[in-house]
DNA sequence: TTCCTGAGTTGATCTGGATCAATTCTGGAT
DNA sequence: ATCCAGAATTGATCCAGATCAACTCAGGAA
């Protein structure tokens, strides 16, 4: 285990990375930045990877030192809790950020754990926090991030049923991966159900039932991962107490109900 | 509504308020600031208050302008869906900061309302902004406060038993209570069961039957509102794998398990 | 190709906590 | 003091989703 994690940590890495031709610019950190700035930002900003399935980016009580944004691939994070069981907290696609939640106590809070072949930018973070004073829209943006995650996370903390939670869940995905200009309707999970399943607080029987039961419906069809939404405005309609993105902007008028 | 809503805009509001005196410096943004950056700060607090119970200091969809740090009495924030049913986000003490969520849609993603008569120090976002660029005592102490929040509210949206989230629940309550110089083993709640429920994803009656349950297992003494914590080991134990508060450095090694 | 293993599905049963339904408190208002 | 409405408790019943138990499927190894 330790064998492993140093492994990692050598890895191929520390290849410097042109954030001003990548193609997640607008989705990630850079967002917003001139070309000068971004600059600056490339000069911390690291490579890393690729990161295999099931090997892990940082650890649960592991020195926090950088942020990353996932450049390709999907990473999920995690707790196990005192009892040993898993508890899924997230999923981040490609110009998503991660490890936001271990700044305060200078220690990783969760487990980062690759879901497929990864790529991460890994952004020191005493660096970073160093070019956010000297860039203020790079300031913006890092708040901006942190406040989405935490409204998304406020929201994932709410009371809904288990149908709620799916469909909202498949929403959320659906509007993720369009932003990364993947078809909004044709949702390749990374995931297997036990993480979609931890990740809403159900049993994987229960997903399990509840794909089907949405497939009975015709509002999607699903072969194991390839979930083909037919129905949006459907799921929407199930979803739509449980906005998981934390994005308002999004949806149609979110404030008329 | 919008006559409430007005005239808590007014209020008595646009007091000048002093971090350097303020007992809480040490808990709120100020920390770790000195004298210099304190005043600065100062320059653009404003205190607001007091609103009185169940007035609201800001509305879900109000255009984002400010966050809010609680002076005195408590807050809790909430959203009510698009079927009427209400969700409670969390609660905010004395010394803690709300409205983060507000930040990156530039609208409230909540609702926050007086538990009690409360005052608060409210600080105009973009005053913000630019102070933090000026202050890197203070963009440092607004990213730890952030990255606390996203901690909490990851683990408040994990799976657990009632009994593990209520217990979990006093905790870090109690904590939170020490923190600010009260008693930790005697704590005074500022909401109802319902609020308590709604928040732990939980029916008011499983509330009030486990606070019944605690007592008669000799955890708790409860009359009311008021709760007085008898066996804090015992009641960590039952709380552990339930860690509230993104704290991890206030509970013993609990790294190792 | 066949085997094997983990992933996913489907069915039967169980249960923690929700819901429904009275009471009993309690702190104001009059 | 008395009333009253909301808060809290307590009991009875119910049910969404968990758990337990087969079974099927798909993809990788040899």
């Amino acid at each position: 285990m330790a064998q492993e994690r140093n492994s990692n940590v050598v890895s191929i890495a520390h290849l410097r990375q042109s954030c001003r031709s990548c193609s997640l610019r607008d989705l990630c950190l850079p967002l917003g930045l001139d070309n000068d700035d971004m600059q600056k930002l490339e000069s911390i900003v690291h490579t890393r990877g690729p990161i295999r399935t099931g090997e892990h980016l940082f650890r649960e009580g592991d020195s926090f030192h950088a942020l990353y944004a996932v450049k390709s691939g999907a990473l999920k994070t995690y707790t196990i809790d005192n009892h040993g069981r898993e508890h899924v907290l997230g999923f981040h696609i490609a110009g998503e950020v991660t490890g936001l939640d271990g700044i305060h106590s200078g220690r990783n809070r969760c487990n980062a754990v690759a879901l497929q072949s990864t790529s991460v930018c890994a952004m020191p973070f005493t660096r970073l926090e160093q070019l956010i004073h000297e860039v203020p829209g790079l300031q913006t943006q890092v708040l901006r991030i942190m406040s989405r995650e935490l409204s998304a996370s406020s929201q994932l903390a709410t009371d809904h049923s288990a149908e709620e939670r799916l469909a909202g869940f498949l929403i959320s995905l659906s509007r993720r991966y369009a932003r990364r200009g993947l078809p909004p309707n044709l949702l390749s999970l990374p995931m297997p159900r036990r993480d979609i399943a931890s990740h809403l607080r159900l049993a994987t029987e229960t997903v399990s039932r509840l794909f089907a039961r949405f497939q009975e419906d015709g509002l999607v069809a699903v072969r194991r991962r390839e979930v083909r939404i037919l129905d949006l405005d459907a799921l929407e309609k199930l979803g739509a107490s449980f906005d998981l993105d934390g994005d308002g902007g999004q949806r149609k008028s979110p404030q008329l109900r």
